[in-house]
RNA sequence: GCCCUCGUGGCGGAAUUGGCAGACGCGCUAGCUUCAGGAGCUAGUGAUCUCACGAUCGUACAGGUUCAAAUCCUGUCGAGGGCACCA
C-alpha cells in the first residue's frame, strides 16, 4: 500500500457515487423516518469560495451522520440565480446575465461535486427556471386575491447606483445592502406585500422555535411591537378654525404618565399635511418643516443629537386633566411610525427632557397612575383606546431590473390591475438584449415593446404588462417546500409530499438573513398555510446560525475587501477531506474565525496515520485499552454530532488514534470496521476507500449503520478523584467506583498531599461527591 | 443610547454545565532520522520561584455567593453583531 494519496480517491468516488446515484433520496423508505438537513441555496457568483465549504461541507457531515442513524436523509441543493449582481457582471462581460448565471450553475455544480456531499441533484432547484418561477408568480397572485400583494405610492429607498427600489431590510446604515450607496428615499408607485397584516404572529411565533437567541430578538426588534394607547387631544388656537373642532392623536407607551405630558410634538411630516389640508402657519413653521425634510436622512446618519423645533403656536388639551399644552414641530418625533405626533413628558422620556431643556419648557411632577385606570377613562370619554403599533413596514418587492421575475399582472385602462390567469403562467422573461436599466426608474422591462401589448384577460381591450421584476427575496420565499417535490407541474408541491418532510426540521445558514429571508419564509409560509397549502406555519423549527470564515485580516470575506479566499490550493494539495476536515476542527461551527491554512497539516497528519494504520494487518485480539478508546470516542462523537460541536468530534479521533499508538498495537477487523464508520461522515472518501479496499466490501459504507458503543466498557475499574484541602487541589487517590463514602474518605485522608496540606489544621468537615471531588474543610 | 453574543497560553480552541483549567491541534525548543528540501519520530512547552520534592499566581478587571467559580450574582472595561430620536 503507498502513502495516502486523497486525489485520486477522491475523484473515483465523485465519480462512482454519482454513477450509481448514491445520494438520490426516495420520498419514503421503509422503517426510516424522512429528516431533511437544510442550507440556504447559494447565490451562482462564479466559483466556490471558503465560506461555500463551510456552509456546506460541514451540514453535509450532520446529515451523513443521521443517513447512518436510520433516517431517509434529504441533503438539497439548489441555486437562488436571480438578482443583481448577475446583471452587473453581465453588463461588464457584455453577455446576457442568463448565459452568465447558466454558465456558473454549471461550472458550481461541478464544484460542489468535489466537496463530497451528499447533495441530492435529482431535486436541484434554480429560480430562474420557468418552472420554477411559474409558481413563484402563482404564490404572487394569490396573495393578489388576497389583498396581501398590492400596489401604492409610498416613500421608498432607492438607489442611485443600482437604479431600482429596495426594500427597509436591504438597507444598511442608510447604504444599499449590495453595493454601499448612499439610498435616497422617492416616492414611487411600488408593489408591496402586506407583511404588516402578519405581524403579531410573526412574533408570537418565534416563541416556540429553536432558534438562536440572536436571531429571534432581531426578529423581535425588527417587527418592534409596543402596545400603549391612543390618546386624543382637542386643538385650539388654530387661525381661521374653531377650538375643538379638530384634534391630534398620540400613541403612547406609558398612558401613565398622562399627567405628566407638558406639551406635545408633531412630526414635520404631520405638521405638513395640516398645512396641505389649509391650516395657516407661520414662515418660520413652513421654513423649519422644509429644511428638516431635506436633511433628515444625512442628518440622522451623523447622529446629530440636537433637539430642533418650533412653536405652532396651537394649543392642545389634556382629555383628562383639561390641561392646555402648547403643540410643536420637531423632527425628532418621526412621520412614519405611531400617529406622527407625541404627547412629550420631560419627567420620565429623556429625548422629551432635552427637547424641555432646549426651548425652556415646564418639566412637571413626575406621578404616575395606573396604566389600565387611564385607558378606562380615555375609553369612557372617548378620548382614546389601548392600541398596538409595530416598526415593521410592508415589503416594498418592486425592482425596476431586469433579472428577475416578471410581476404577473396586466395594466387595462378600464379594469386597472388584472392578474395574469393562472393558465398562462408562467409569464416568462423576455430574451431583451438591452436590459441595462433606464433613468427614469422604469423597468427594462418597458423596452420589450412586443412582450409589453397584450390584450386585458378581463375586457379584451389592449393593455400592458407589468414592467417590474420581483425582488429575489420572494424565488427564496418558498424554496424548500419545492425540494420535497421539484418536478410537479400541477402544483408548487403536492401535500402528501409536503407532509413527508415537511415543517424543516433544522435550517442552516447565516445572521445575515436574520431579518430578511428567515422573516420573508415565515411570512409566506403563514400566508399560504392560511391559504390551505401548508399543513404548517413555522417552516423552520431549529436554525442554526453559522459563524462566519473570516479573510486572513480577521475581517469578514468580501469582494470589495479584496480578502476572499478559495480553498483551490489546499484542496488539491491536501484533497477535499481534509479541507472538509480542518475546517470542522478550526472553531466551534456557530463561532467561525479567520481562514488560517497553516493549522490544516494537523488534520492532513490525523487522515494520513489512519491511511497507514490500515495498512497494517488486523490482529485477531484487541487490546483493550484501544477498545475501550473506541467506545469512548463512539460516545462523544455521537453526542458532539448531534450538538454541531465538530470541533470536538475531530479531536476525539485524534484521541483515538493517540491511544492506539500509545497501546502500541494495531485493529482488529472489526475495530476496524467500526473506525471507518466513524469516519465516514467526515471524510467520506477516505472511508469508503478503506471500506472496499481494505475491508473488502462492496456496498458504500455510507449505507452502514452507525456504530454504537457499550456503555459498560466505558465504566473503568477505577476512577481518579481529586482531593481538595480548603479548596486547593492536594491530592489525587484512585479509588473503585462504586467505593462507599466512608472508604474514599479515608483514602483521602491517608493521601501523602493532604497530610503535608493538613500539617497541624483540624478536619472540620469532609464532603465527599462520588467519582468527582473529595474536597476537605480543615481549620 | 438600547439589545444580542462574547472575552481562557505565542495561536485556533477544550472543560462531562459549579468539581484536577489549558483536552486536541498549530507553532516553538531539544534530540534522532534524511545527501538535501519537504517530511517523519521521541521528549518538552501557562507564568514565577526551586538542584529537586514541590510551592505560589493564573480564564479581561474589581467585588460577592460557595467546601469548591472560566462557569452563578453585582459593577467596570473591551470586542463583534443588530437596532437606533420607534414615543
Amino acid at each position: 500500500m503507498t502513502s495516502y494519496q486523497p486525489n485520486d480517491i477522491e475523484k473515483k468516488w465523485q465519480k462512482e457515487w454519482a454513477d450509481m446515484r448514491a445520494n438520490e433520496t426516495p420520498d419514503h423508505v421503509e422503517e426510516r423516518p424522512n429528516k431533511m438537513v437544510l442550507v440556504e441555496f447559494p447565490y451562482p457568483s462564479g466559483n466556490l469560495h471558503i465560506g461555500h465549504w463551510y456552509a456546506f461541507a460541514l451540514p453535509d457531515i450532520y446529515a451523513r451522520y443521521w443517513r447512518m442513524k436510520g433516517f431517509n436523509v434529504l441533503y438539497p441543493m439548489g441555486f437562488d440565480a436571480f438578482g443583481l449582481p448577475a446583471e452587473n457582471a453581465a453588463l461588464q462581460r457584455d453577455i446576457h446575465p442568463g448565459e452568465w448565471t447558466k454558465q456558473n450553475i454549471e461550472y458550481m455544480t461541478n464544484q460542489l461535486h468535489s466537496m463530497g456531499a451528499m447533495f441530492d441533484f435529482s431535486r436541484a432547484v434554480s429560480t430562474i427556471d420557468p418552472t420554477y418561477y411559474r409558481w413563484t408568480q402563482w404564490m404572487f397572485l394569490r396573495m393578489f386575491e388576497k389583498g396581501l400583494a398590492y400596489r401604492a405610492k409610498t416613500t421608498v429607498n432607492w438607489c442611485p447606483k443600482d437604479q431600482t427600489v429596495l426594500a427597509n431590510e436591504q438597507v444598511v446604515d442608510g447604504h444599499c445592502e449590495r453595493c454601499s450607496t448612499a439610498v435616497q428615499q422617492r416616492s414611487l408607485e411600488q408593489w408591496m406585500m402586506k407583511t404588516t397584516a402578519y405581524a403579531d404572529r410573526l412574533i408570537s411565533g418565534l416563541e416556540n422555535l429553536d432558534w438562536p437567541n440572536t436571531a429571534r430578538t432581531a426578529q423581535q426588534h425588527w417587527i418592534g411591537k409596543s402596545e400603549g394607547a391612543i390618546i386624543t387631544f382637542p386643538l385650539s388656537g388654530i387661525p381661521g378654525q374653531e377650538d375643538g373642532k379638530h384634534s391630534v392623536e398620540v400613541f403612547t407607551t406609558r398612558p401613565d404618565t398622562l399627567f405628566g405630558a407638558t406639551f406635545l410634538v408633531v412630526s414635520p411630516e404631520l405638521a405638513q399635511k395640516w398645512i396641505d389640508v389649509g391650516w395657516r402657519a407661520s414662515d418660520e413653521v413652513r421654513a423649519y418643516i422644509t429644511e428638516s425634510r431635506s436633511k433628515r436622512e444625512l442628518e440622522r446618519l451623523e447622529g446629530a443629537k440636537d433637539k430642533t423645533g418650533v412653536a405652532l403656536g396651537i394649543s392642545a388639551k389634556n382629555p383628562i386633566s383639561g390641561e392646555s399644552i402648547p403643540v410643536w414641530v420637531a423632527d425628532y418625533v418621526l412621520g412614519n411610525y405611531g400617529t406622527g405626533a407625541i404627547m412629550a413628558v420631560p419627567a420620565h422620556d429623556e429625548r422629551d427632557r432635552a427637547f424641555a431643556d432646549a426651548f425652556n419648557l415646564p418639566i412637571s411632577d413626575a406621578s404616575l397612575r395606573d396604566a389600565q385606570e387611564v385607558i378606562d377613562q380615555l375609553v369612557a370619554k372617548g378620548a382614546g383606546y389601548a392600541k398596538t403599533t409595530f416598526k415593521l413596514r410592508d415589503w416594498v418587492l418592486s425592482r425596476q431590473r431586469y433579472w428577475g421575475v416578471p410581476i404577473p399582472i396586466i395594466h387595462c385602462t378600464t379594469c386597472g390591475y388584472v392578474p395574469v390567469p393562472d393558465d398562462q403562467l408562467p409569464v416568462e422573461l423576455p430574451p431583451l438584449r438591452d436590459f441595462k436599466p433606464a433613468d427614469d426608474g422604469r423597468s427594462p422591462l418597458a423596452k420589450a415593446t412586443e412582450w409589453l401589448s397584450v390584450s386585458c384577460p378581463k375586457c379584451g381591450e389592449d393593455a400592458q404588462r407589468e414592467t417590474d421584476t420581483m425582488d429575489t427575496f420572494v424565488d427564496s420565499s418558498w424554496y424548500y417546500l419545492r425540494y420535497t417535490d421539484p418536478h410537479n407541474s400541477e402544483q408548487f408541491a403536492s401535500k402528501e409530499k409536503m407532509a413527508q418532510w415537511l415543517p424543516v426540521p433544522i435550517y442552516l445558514g447565516g445572521s445575515d438573513h436574520n431579518t430578511m429571508h428567515l422573516l420573508y419564509s415565515r411570512f409566506f409560509a403563514k400566508v399560504l398555510f392560511d391559504l390551505g397549502y401548508l399543513s404548517f406555519e413555522e417552516p423552520f423549527l431549529k436554525r442554526v446560525n453559522r459563524g462566519w470564515v473570516l479573510g486572513p485580516d480577521g475581517q469578514k470575506m468580501s469582494k470589495s475587501r479584496g480578502n476572499v479566499v478559495d480553498p483551490d490550493k489546499e484542496v488539491a494539495q491536501y484533497g477535499a477531506d481534509t479541507v472538509r476536515m480542518y475546517l470542522a476542527f478550526m472553531a466551534p461551527y456557530e463561532q467561525g474565525g479567520p481562514w488560517d491554512p497553516r493549522g490544516i497539516t494537523g488534520v492532513h497528519r490525523l487522515l494520513s496515520r489512519i491511511w497507514t494504520l490500515f495498512s497494517q494487518e488486523p490482529i485477531g485480539e484487541a487490546s483493550p485499552d484501544v477498545e475501550c478508546a473506541l467506545h469512548a470516542a463512539t460516545r462523544n462523537i455521537s453526542r458532539d454530532i448531534e450538538l454541531l460541536s465538530l470541533n470536538t468530534c475531530v479531536s476525539e479521533l485524534m484521541k483515538l488514534m493517540n491511544a492506539v499508538d500509545d497501546a502500541k498495537t494495531t485493529l482488529t477487523t472489526k475495530q476496524r470496521e467500526h473506525v471507518i464508520r466513524l469516519l465516514a461522515p467526515f471524510a467520506p472518501h477516505l472511508a469508503e476507500e478503506l471500506w472496499h479496499s481494505v475491508c473488502g466490501h462492496t456496498s458504500s459504507v455510507h449505507q452502514e449503520p452507525w456504530p454504537s458503543f457499550d456503555a459498560t466498557l466505558l465504566e473503568s475499574q477505577s476512577v481518579v478523584v481529586p482531593v481538595q484541602v480548603n479548596g486547593k487541589v492536594r491530592a489525587t487517590i484512585e479509588v473503585a467506583p462504586d467505593a462507599s463514602e466512608e472508604l474514599v474518605q479515608a483514602q483521602a485522608l491517608a493521601a501523602e498531599g493532604v497530610i503535608r496540606a493538613l500539617g497541624d489544621a483540624q478536619v472540620h468537615k469532609v464532603i465527599v461527591i462520588p467519582k468527582r471531588m473529595v474536597s476537605i474543610v480543615a481549620r
